[in-house]
RNA sequence: AGCGGGAUGGGAUAGCCAGGAGAUUCCGGCGGGCUCAUAACCCGCAGAUCGGUGGUUCAAAUCCACCUCCCGCUACCA
């Protein structure tokens, strides 16, 4: 970032507007719409200032979190993800995220191109075949690509998936590396067998993306947070899988390898080929693909295409990503901004827990989509997270869009169009041309330091102007003569502030334009129409927005509350495996809630006694016994876990607990402890524990039986 | 432990990256105005050591160091 430097938008270059793919395994919700509003909104500014803009995306449709879901519901992965894709090119338009092609993954174009990238980078000499150990379910015989295998991390031994370390240093991991892994299918334990895996070179690129990154525009944790990676050493990437569902490695000769292309890979280049059905829909004269996606003989490190995603895939759009373009001889990025999480009472959103709230509820409740844009686009800053609640969405929604914009408005066009028919015949203020005219800048200067909320807010200030001004003018007061010019400034300000509020509220704006009697849509003008002359006559306006009822969203509050109450107790309770597909749809900030304890904690302070009653009924699902230690294995990286064998007379179970620093382990088999035997398996450190044993308290002090209990015995 | 982001008047946020008159907007509280407007809008007040400590500087919310506390991904007490 050689600071603002002087590449400012618009540039004579076409640009282009990605919004991170959705995946197309869930529906979507405020989360979600976060990242596709704010890169709307962002494109449609673009326009604004004059830059010619393409905002493209697709659905995201192959990945094994897509596989196995399909393989449980025994339903092929294609009609599956092609269902949700549906959904998302319904959905969006609703919401005026109005992308100019919207493609899929899966398509021919996608298709087409991946191969023609994975073969630049084969001619390139940036691919290398290798082999390595793969995690393979012995029992059903099948290859465990990623997210089929657990297990534990290499590096901090945490418990992690096959494709990244997700809980523990959240490093990315290659196939192969992950130890002690376990089918996520089967719940076998996985062996690893040897298998030839293709790799892009990302060491190749090394001191390419060490430039990259300094010359990265976009939100600064973008263009902070690849800096460990890259300043690290980087490992090349494998960029093929076990599988079957995604897109054939393009091996040319012998067809035989059954190894489909890495999701990662042909992800990102759904933004190029979604330009290219773009370009090849409107024609190459009217926006041509390859001159925002280079090979044109430009700088191809200075591009004007910008990447807005969730923070939650960074790394991959500003260290794979960019080293995939350079290796096919694509231009790079100029900017990537990515945006924080949407979140509830200051968690984050569960897909797999219901908790949260929906794109189609909120459509649903007869809410105005321009007040959710408005909402998410201006709540905060970009990259930082937002909260959502109904009271403050309600808040924010009736004071300042209703009550600042929409009321200006409404107020200047009414009193115009019946004193005057129109607009007054009177030259505009310089005052007023001078405010207007900060008002532009502010929303240029948004644009450059791509900042959503700036460029949101610029509309809203001069709006909140034009309340001062028309109260200080009195206009009611005057005879028309007086009033003439000012009411001339006021209906000039209300223009301006729908030229400039357009982006984030498309649909009012376009209606409020047409009130004023303009042609045209003012989806088409640039920023200068805010100065022009509005149109000596025009009709009786209508209020440009309805207010949120304040029930309603009370209503809708304490629905949401149930809602996460009972998401929270469901989590809680389980364990955590159920973060599955998540984390790969963007925006969505993952699984988190760490159920209540973790205070209380301090010895010496005791947590109160629990409130809520249970029935003697619940009491019972608890299948709790006595069972004795046979056996007991620290396990290795743990500091405080160990794997016991413990028999329950039925059986043995196996079991993990936290007790190692706790009791001396060579006294431990033979005693006699108390086991929650019908709890839900779990893993720990790539160990399965079923069951667990029951302790107290912080020192884990271990419970037992007094008389003479045997093992199996029910404790009732 | 790790990584990232924070800590600003009662609550929620902006400013800090390009350091300079004690600071934005929204809600809330108090008082006033206006009546064109969707009980809207406008004005004024209430007064906060801009998390702590130290440093750089003529000057720091804004830069540097350390610390404390939060939050997020997530965790080994299953």
């Amino acid at each position: 970032m050689s600071d603002t430097e002087d590449r400012r938008f618009p540039t004579d270059d076409p640009a282009v507007v990605t919004c991170g793919l959705p995946y197309a395994n869930g529906g979507i919700h405020v989360g979600h719409l976060r990242s596709f509003v704010g890169g709307d909104v962002f494109s449609r500014a673009l326009e604004k200032v004059g830059q010619e803009t393409a905002f493209v995306c697709g659905s995201d449709m192959h990945g094994t979190p897509i596989a196995v879901q399909a393989e449980r519901e025994g339903r092929d992965p294609e009609e599956l993800a092609l269902r949700w894709h549906e959904e998302f090119t319904e959905q969006f338009p609703e919401f005026d995220v109005d992308f100019d092609n919207y493609g899929h993954t899966h398509d021919g174009t996608n298709t087409e191109l991946t191969r023609e990238f994975v073969r630049r980078w084969i001619d390139g000499d940036h691919v290398i075949e290798r082999e390595i150990q793969v995690a393979w379910d012995p029992e059903v015989d099948q290859p465990l690509p990623d997210r089929f295998v657990e297990g534990t991390c290499p590096y901090c031994g945490e418990t992690a998936r096959g494709d990244e370390c997700d809980e523990g240093c959240q490093r990315h991991l290659e196939p192969g590396e992950i130890v002690d892994p376990v089918s996520t299918i089967t719940g076998n334990p996985a062996e690893y067998r040897s298998r030839t895996h293709e790799f892009l070179k990302l060491s190749d690129f090394q001191a390419y993306l060490q430039g990259f990154i300094d010359r990265l525009e976009g939100t600064d944790n973008a263009r902070n947070q690849p800096r460990e990676w890259i300043e690290g050493e980087l490992e090349d990437l494998c960029i093929t899988r076990d599988m079957d569902w995604g897109i054939d490695y393009p091996d040319g000769e012998d067809g035989e390898q059954d190894l489909v292309l890495y999701v990662w890979v042909d992800a990102p280049i759904e933004y190029v080929a979604s330009t290219k059905q773009y370009s090849e829909r409107v024609g190459t004269e009217e926006f041509d693909w390859r001159e925002v996606w280079g090979g044109d003989g430009r700088d191809p490190e200075r591009s004007d295409i910008v990447h807005v995603i969730g923070k939650d895939i960074i790394q991959h759009h500003t260290v794979f990503w960019p080293a995939m373009l350079r290796a096919a001889e694509y231009d790079e990025p100029r900017a990537v901004m990515a945006c924080g999480w949407v979140t509830i009472d200051g968690k984050g959103l569960s897909t797999s827990r219901n908790r949260a709230v929906w794109a189609e509820e909120y459509l649903e409740e007869g809410f105005d989509a321009d007040f959710l844009r408005y909402y998410l686009a201006t709540a905060g800053g970009f990259q930082g997270d937002v909260d959502f609640a109904w009271d403050r969405f309600r808040e924010r929604v009736n004071d300042e869009l209703v009550g600042v914009v929409g009321n200006f408005i409404y107020r200047s066009l009414l009193f115009a169009n019946r004193n005057f028919g129109g607009t007054p015949g009177a030259d505009l203020s310089p005052e007023v041309e001078e405010r207007i005219e900060d008002a532009i800048g502010e929303f240029r200067d948004g644009v450059d330091d791509y900042s959503v909320r700036d460029v949101g807010e610029a509309a809203v200030r001069l709006a909140r102007f034009g309340n001062e001004y028309i109260q200080r003018n009195e206009p009611w007061k005057l005879d028309d003569e007086e009033a003439a010019p000012v009411i001339r400034d006021c209906v000039q300000v209300a223009k301006a502030v729908t030229v400039l509020a357009q982006p984030v509220i498309p649909s009012t704006a376009e209606e409020v334009w047409s009130t004023l009697g303009e042609p045209g849509s003012v989806d088409e003008v640039r920023l200068a129409a805010a100065l022009e002359a509005p149109p000596a006559e025009f009709g009786e306006p209508t209020e440009p927005f309805e207010k949120v009822d304040p029930e309603h969203t009370e209503e809708l509050a304490e629905r949401l509350e149930e809602r996460v109450a009972a998401a929270s107790e469901a989590d809680g309770a389980g364990a955590d495996d159920e973060a599955e597909a998540d984390a790969d749809a963007d925006g969505e900030a993952g699984e988190a809630e760490a159920a209540g304890d973790g205070d209380g904690a301090d010895a010496g302070e005791l947590e109160p006694l629990a409130d809520d009653r249970i029935s003697f009924e619940e009491f019972q699902d608890l299948d709790i016994r006595v069972g004795r230690i046979e056996t007991v294995d620290p396990i290795e990286g743990a500091d405080d876990l160990v794997k016991l064998t413990v028999d329950v007379g039925v059986e043995t179970r196996q079991v993990v607990a936290g007790i190692k620093q706790l009791h001396d382990l060579n006294e431990l088999p033979g005693k006699k402890v108390v086991l929650l035997a019908n709890l839900e398996k779990a893993e720990l450190f790539g160990v399965e524990s079923n069951g667990m044993v029951l302790a107290a308290g912080e020192e884990a002090d271990l419970l037992t039986t007094h008389g003479d209990a045997v093992p199996g015995e029910k404790i009732r």
